[in-house]
DNA sequence: TTACTTGCAAACGTTTTGCACGATT
DNA sequence: AATCGTGCAAAACGTTTGCAAGTAA
């Protein structure tokens, strides 16, 4: 699991405080396999943090997402939960039974997207890609 | 532009009525170069069918895409956007100024996603995949 | 002490639901 | 005539804002 350290390191650097609730936050964001909701992250969060309001859920998912730690995850059903930041560029996978989610790297593609662009007449300056699937482990169960 | 006919004729066949406003957010949909919203639909709407209601567009938006004849385009800052619905297995690329949106084929691409989704373990079900740029026209104005 | 953060309440925009009336077949 | 669709009003939902009190540095 990643330290939560390094998140509070930035979050100094950004002029901002090192609160309970942040800190509780982005453990639950650091250590999550599948990305969590607004919703999802203050239930939790209260567990440990019984005060937690939704408000600051928000707030700190404004914050850590403007700083880069985590990114918004897109689903069908669901473009509002998040999950910690890839390095680089890097790509999702998400199992669709359980959600788990792991990265992979898509360097082969731009090649690929550059000519796609070139033929219609677009300069590409973005690209989303994900691939849904089912993970290993859910793979197992019947 | 995509004749109106084919998607009343769909839209008989699964016991729905032809009614005006259907007809008209369908002409809206089919014409349109860019994604829109519920509510760009309904203003542009009521241009043609003064007396149409906001719930009308989202309830027949959601029979459009029901019956595969729309499908909703993910951007970032909005997830509620409509464009007719490729043919086949295409996918998206959006200008980034004028939200002009092209389709083009992905078929090179399923030899890739299927080594990631292995080297993770993963079997894949789908993948979303959209490009962002500049289109021609947007490119040679300053 | 100062500036930032929090939680609450209320506001807001979007989407959904219930219902009586209207339209299509 | 029967069924389906419409518009309105109101409810439900997720998210944002204003503000006074609380907390970190």
């Amino acid at each position: 699991m990643i330290e939560i350290q390094p998140w509070m390191k930035i979050l100094e650097q950004d002029n901002c405080r090192v609160t309970g609730p942040r800190k509780v936050i982005a453990e639950l964001l650091m250590g999550t396999e599948r990305a969590l909701s607004p919703v999802e992250i203050f239930d939790f969060a209260r567990e440990k943090y019984p005060k937690m309001g939704l408000v600051t859920v928000y707030r700190t998912l404004e914050k850590l997402e403007e700083l880069h730690l985590i990114q918004r995850v897109h689903q069908p059903g669901s473009c509002n939960a998040f999950l910690p930041r890839a390095i680089g560029h890097q790509h999702l996978i998400i199992c669709e039974k359980c959600g788990k989610a792991n990265f992979f790297e898509g360097d082969d593609l731009d090649g690929f997207f550059r000519k796609v662009a070139e033929r219609l007449g677009y300069s590409v300056t973005d690209h989303w890609l994900q691939l849904f699937g089912i993970c290993p482990k859910c793979a197992s169960v019947h």
